[in-house]
Parts: structure tokens; C-alpha cells; sequence
DNA sequence: ATGAAATTGACCAGAGTGGTCTGAAAGGTT
DNA sequence: AACCTTTCAGACCACTCTGGTCAATTTCAT
């Protein structure tokens, strides 16, 4: 399998592994199609097969390379980040962007995946891929004394991250919704949004 | 259908609904079984299909059902709703609560129900059920004038409704992993988060 | 021209589908 | 008890779709 899958032209394994991101992530392991896959990602059904021996096969492959990418991205910028947490979170999700607009289903499937698992499972997971850093990727390192006085700097913590990511999932939502051309405008908004949180937390 | 329908036992009508609301919430109108269905309701086949003729007939049903009894609940509460706006949060969530102890899959099968229609549709149901209000019942009626003086008002609703509502997701997945043993302490925790915020964004 | 590698899609057995239908069980009425 | 109606069961049906196979063709380097 190996061997015949280093060969595959660039294009083609990313519309395969799109395609079975896409299946996998909306329908789960069982109920996804190879059949769809398959027709979405423009192939015949024995070359799917002769690539990935079988369903599982491909499976596993795409979950592989979903947390490798994932934490490839994020340790080659990890020495950049930054101690303020605002920063942070904005350095955060310009790499989840930049991963969405190449693998547009990668994020999708990331949470299937999760919800399909139990605890355990996930925690071997972060363990083989090396993940622990990036569970507390928002409050590792990140400088608390910024706040005003009289807030409890770790529920201000919290409150920003859920205050941004909401953002960041509504623009989201409008973006597949098709209501927003560009990535970069997203970027622009949190941008702008952050400002607000600055004023309303920091001294 | 309607004739026959009415005599049911309440309680078989709500193991009906609920394994229904399960199957649908999690697969869609196409994959999901009605095998399934009247295995977790503990009836059989031939009795599904005497009270509702055909799967889509069970589907509509259950669609009507969700709708009505979250604009009842509602409804019910409408005139007793707070202009402060953690107050409101604080009831709206309550009620929320409230139908999902009682209908365990009924908020999940709302989700679904939306992701898979188109925006018209959705617009067409608000229309039917009656639900214009509950589309604004965040803002309708909000007093944003105690928010702190240099804090733009909208920017301030807008952020402590993403922070309720993100403590709030993050609450019920403990709860759905069982976790956390009863509701109350959702809503208790809720409460004490609240107090925070208004020390952040209130006079 | 030749051999190897890549690619196709018709095909398979099996599982599962929504829905039907015969008839058993339960309950009410006389 | 006898009879009728309503409620319920589950074997059964025709059909669709599944993951996976494989002989045949195309592509391509030599």
C-alpha cells in the first residue's frame, strides 16, 4: 500500500483525501460510501481500492494525515507565539484558516472523528501524535497580568477565548453559508472585534 | 392517521418519539432505519406503521412536534421575560433545559433539522410555528443602557451572549459524557458565571 | 514493439431498506 | 360464552446499496 501511494500524483491524492474527508466527516465510518467517494473524487472504484486495500484502510489513512497536518502547522509557527492572549488566538486561527482553505472538509472530519471516540481513545491519540501542548494551546504561556484590575484573570481567560471562537464559528458559518467571499475577510473581522475585547478587558 | 393516533398510550408515544427524534437527529430522514426505531421504542414494526403510514408521515410528525412544544414552552414564559439581558440568557436557557430532560434528542434533532433545509425553508417554518419573536429573543426588549459607559452596546450584548452560550455548549457536553450529574448544576454554574460578566460590563 | 503500471467499471454476494399482510392476542358488549 | 373490533406482532417481499473483486483496457517508459 506504501509504495504504490508515495507514486500517486499530488492532485489526485488531495481530491481523494478531500473527498473521503468530506463522506467520513458528514456521515461517519459505517454510513460513508466509497461509492460517493469514489464519484466525488473523480476515480474509478478499483483504483480507490487498489490505492487503499480497504475501507478502513482509507480511513485510517485520512485520520493520519488530518493530525499530522494539524500539528505540523502548528509546531512550525510555535516558536512565533505570542504571550498575549488576544495574539494568540489570532495566530491560532490564521493556521486553522490556512488548513481549511487547502482541506476544506479536514475540520469537519476532525470532529467527527472526536465524537466517535471514547475519552481514552482521544487521550492515546494526543499521545502518539504529540499533542499534549496544543490542548492548552490558550493558556500555556499566555501573560495574565494584562487584565484590568478587580477581574479574575482566569475567567477573563475564558471569557475572551469563548468570546472569539463564537465569532469565529459564525463567520464560519456564513462563509460555507456562501455569504463571504474571502478568508481574509474573516481574519479582518476578528480582527476589528478583538479591538473591543481589548478595551473591555485589558488595562 | 390523526384518529388513530390520538389514542395512543402516552408513554408509548414518547418512546416512539424520542427513538425517532434519536434516529433522525443522528443520521437524517434517509439513513435513518425504522428498524431501529421501533427496536429502541420496543414495538414492532407492523404497530409503527399502523400509527404512521409511511416514514415520512413519522418524520413530519416529529418535526411538528419539536417545533410546537419549543414555541409552547416559550410562549408560556413570554411575559415574564427580564429586559437584562443575563437574565433573559438565564431564562431561555432554563426552558431549554427544562424540554431537554424531558426529550433527551429533541434539541439534536433541531440541529439537524435545520443544517439539512434550505434558508427559505427555514424561513417558511419561523413563518408557520409562529416563531418570529424567538429569532430576536436575545435583543427584543434587551435594556442596553447598564452596560459601562465607553463600551459600545451592541459589540457588549453580542459578547456576553457568546460567552453564555459557549459556557453553556461546554456544560452540556459534560453533562452528555456524563460527567456532570444533573442539570441543576448546569444551571448553577451558569449562575455564578454570570455574576462575572456583570462585574466586567456592568455600571 | 514490449512489458509493466495505472485505471476502468461491470459484477458479486450479502446486508439492510421501507412497507405489507396474515393472523394472533386483548378487550368490550351482549 | 360467543362474537366483533381494535391493537399488535414479526415473517416476508422486492428492491437498493454496500464493500470489494477482477478481467480487460489504456498509458507510458523503454
Amino acid at each position: 500500500m506504501k509504495d504504490v501511494l508515495a507514486k500517486i500524483d499530488y492532485d489526485k491524492k488531495r481530491r481523494i483525501i478531500n473527498s473521503a474527508m468530506k463522506e467520513f466527516g458528514e456521515k461517519g465510518f459505517d454510513v460513508a460510501s466509497t461509492n460517493n467517494i469514489v464519484k466525488a473524487a473523480g476515480i474509478s472504484k478499483g483504483l480507490l481500492f487498489h490505492y487503499f486495500p480497504t475501507k478502513k484502510d482509507l480511513y485510517d489513512y485520512v485520520e493520519d494525515f488530518t493530525f499530522t497536518t494539524m500539528v505540523t502547522r502548528m509546531k512550525e509557527t510555535q516558536d512565533e507565539w505570542d504571550s498575549d492572549l488576544i495574539n494568540r488566538i489570532l495566530q491560532i486561527t490564521k493556521i486553522k484558516m490556512g488548513v481549511i482553505s487547502e482541506y476544506p472538509d479536514l475540520y469537519e472530519f476532525g470532529v467527527q472523528m472526536y465524537s466517535n471516540k471514547k475519552i481514552e481513545d482521544i487521550m492515546k491519540l494526543i499521545d502518539k501524535y504529540d499533542m499534549q501542548l496544543y490542548t492548552t494551546v490558550f493558556s500555556n504561556g499566555i501573560d495574565l497580568s494584562q487584565f484590568r484590575e478587580g477581574l479574575d484573570p482566569e475567567l477573563t481567560r475564558a471569557t475572551i477565548q469563548r468570546a472569539l471562537e463564537k465569532k469565529s464559528e459564525e463567520m464560519m458559518n456564513l462563509y460555507k453559508a456562501g455569504q463571504l467571499d474571502s478568508m481574509d475577510k474573516i481574519v479582518d473581522e476578528f480582527t476589528e472585534y478583538s479591538k473591543f475585547l481589548r478595551t473591555a478587558f485589558y488595562k
